[in-house]
Parts: structure tokens; sequence; C-alpha cells
DNA sequence: CCGATAATGTTGAAGTTTGTACAAAGAGTG
DNA sequence: CACTCTTTGTACAAACTTCAACATTATCGG
């Protein structure tokens, strides 16, 4: 039932610079592991009723809190750690679904918005709640204030970490 | 540059069960949906050089802890959370590559093991140690022993959680 | 101003994942 | 035994992601 990836599987040696994982160390990476996969499934399924992927949420998300509701193509593929590909058949899908639309960018004749329309503003609206409540039920209801602020702690300079690391590559 | 997506985002109003989240526990699920995303890219990318993806490696190493290297089909959908079309595929291109075998069930005509070659055997061997590096570099290492068992104690039951839920549905 | 270089986005093909339907074999029941 | 119900794994098609190539426009140096 576990998810194992960075095991000592008996009968192989570990790197004299980096040795196995104890058996905490291990049980912590199976659990984050775990629990990315699942929340991600979790949260997807419950998406589902509401016609939209995490992706597309995500997306209208980012999208909502910006001025004028719209972003640049390479800055929202920057905001959702895709790539400019996946971003820009992922907007085509959205666009044909009502959700955002592209404008042109005024000050500069290659770039593009990504544009809310007030349909996908609606559709945010109408979806938000249930996926805080999705959010708060299976993960962050689940800590008291001492481990949210612990793991936020925790995870933060990980997550910065691996931001600068994209960055560059 | 952050992963927003459970946000209040002015202008939206919460269910009133499930109020949206405070800013402390905000930062605390996009720093957890950062880490999810970025940490998979990180070690996919260092993994590459040997010719393996994440799927690949986490089935390796399922296999190489099993008592003959080999797991029923379905229980090693259950072990890595994929459903079982996704792995069927996943297996076909692990045996083109040489990692894997399917292998006949003696006492059960439907079923199939797959089975973990001499290849698969070596090929974990030789890329453990570097993956081993990369989950310590990235994550593990980025944490002291009282993190540790912290994290573990908040995120092991939530793991727990969502598994229980996936059983069903 | 021109030419080289870099940045913005898109495209199309190939590869992967998902969802549903299916064939084959076991298990339980009368 | 026959009948139904369940379990196992695959196959196909649709949806999604990745990768590399490309067209277009901006930017920088002489």
């Amino acid at each position: 039932m576990e998810t194992p990836t960075a095991s000592p599987a008996a009968g192989i040696e570990a790197a004299d610079d980096a040795p196995w994982l104890t058996a905490e160390e291990q049980r912590l990476w199976r659990a984050h592991l775990d629990v990315c996969k699942l929340l991600e499934y979790q949260l997807g399924r419950e998406l589902q009723p509401h016609g939209l992927a995490m992706n597309d949420y995500e997306i209208l998300v980012v999208l909502s809190e910006e001025p004028h509701r719209r972003m640049r193509m390479t800055d929202l593929a920057a905001a959702t750690l895709q790539s400019k590909s996946r971003l820009s058949h992922q907007i085509t899908r959205m666009e044909k679904a009502g959700l955002v639309v592209r404008e042109g960018c005024p000050g500069d004749r290659r770039g593009l918005y990504a544009v809310l329309t007030d349909d996908g503003w609606q559709t945010l609206r109408k979806v938000a709640p249930d996926h805080v409540r999705s959010v708060r039920h299976h993960f962050i209801d689940r800590f008291d204030s001492d481990q949210i602020a612990a793991l936020y702690e925790a995870l933060g300079p990980v997550a910065a970490h691996l931001r600068a690391l994209r960055g560059r590559g």
C-alpha cells in the first residue's frame, strides 16, 4: 500500500556520499509521495462534477488574482510551473470551453494575454467554495495551527530551493 | 512565482462551512503544491540521464522489494497508486525496454506477474544511489531530525486518510 | 539603420494517461 | 453442475503532455 522510491532494497549498495534513507526518513519520504499523488487524485475527483481539472482550476485562480484578470502566456506558464507549450494547448482547450480568451498585447506584438472571461469568472465563483472545502477536508484541517506553522517552515525553503533550480536547470 | 489553488480572490464568497484559507494556511498549501510539482520535476530530470522516468523507477523499487522480485499486476497497480490500465501500458513499455517481463500465474490463469529481469535489477542497482542522492539533496537533508519526525507525524495520517478514500471512491 | 541574437507563442507528431468496454477465468449458490 | 457475479488484465479511443521545429517580433551592437 505504500509507495517506495528511494529504498535500500537488500543487495544494493548506497553511494558513499548519500547513504540510504533511515527508516524514519523513508517513511516520511513515502508519506510525502503518497500525499502528493493521492491528494491530487482526490481533489481532481471532487472537481470533476464541475467539469474542471486541477489545471483548469489553477489557471482560473491565477488569472482571477491579477489586476485585469489577465496574464501574459509566459508569466502564466511560470506561475503555474508548466512549459509554454503545455500552457498553450491548455489555454486552447479552455478557450474552446469559453473560460478564457487570448488577447493581443498592446506594447509587444509578439505577446498574448490569457484573459478570464465572464464565464470563467462565474465558473470560478461557483467552484471555489467546493474546492476550498476539499482542500480543508483532505489537508489543511488535518493539522493544528502549530503543525501548519511547522510544515510551512519546513516546506517553504524546499519550495524556494526547487524554484531557484528550475529557473536555470 | 507561487502556485495558488484555493484562493479567496476578492469578490468570491466562501461557503459557510468552509471559510477561505487564512494567510498561513494558504502559504502552506501553496508550498505543498509547489514542492509536489517541482520535486517531481527535478527528480525526474535527474533520473533522465539513466533513461528512466519516475514511474519506471518506482516500479523497479517495488518489484525489487518483493520476495521473488515479482508482483501481480493488480497489486502493483495498487502499490504504485496507478490505474490498472495505466500500469498495463507502463509494463508493456518496460517490457520492451527489457526491465521486466510478464509471467503467467500458476494458481490463477487470469493473473500475471510483473517480474524484474536481471537487467532491471542491474539498472536499479546502478541508478538507486544517484536517486537517493537526489532525494536527500532536494528534500530529506533539508530538514533536521525534529522536522523529519514532525513532518511524518503530520503527513502520515493524511496519507492514511487519502488511501482509505481511494479504496472505495 | 542593419544584422545577429534573444524572446514570445504556436504547431504537429509522438508518447503517455484516462476511461470504458471487453474477454477470460475464478467463486459462490442453488 | 449451471448460473450469476466478481476479479483479472487488456484494448481501443479520446484527452493530455512533451519535444523539437518554427514564424514573428523585440533588442542590442556596431
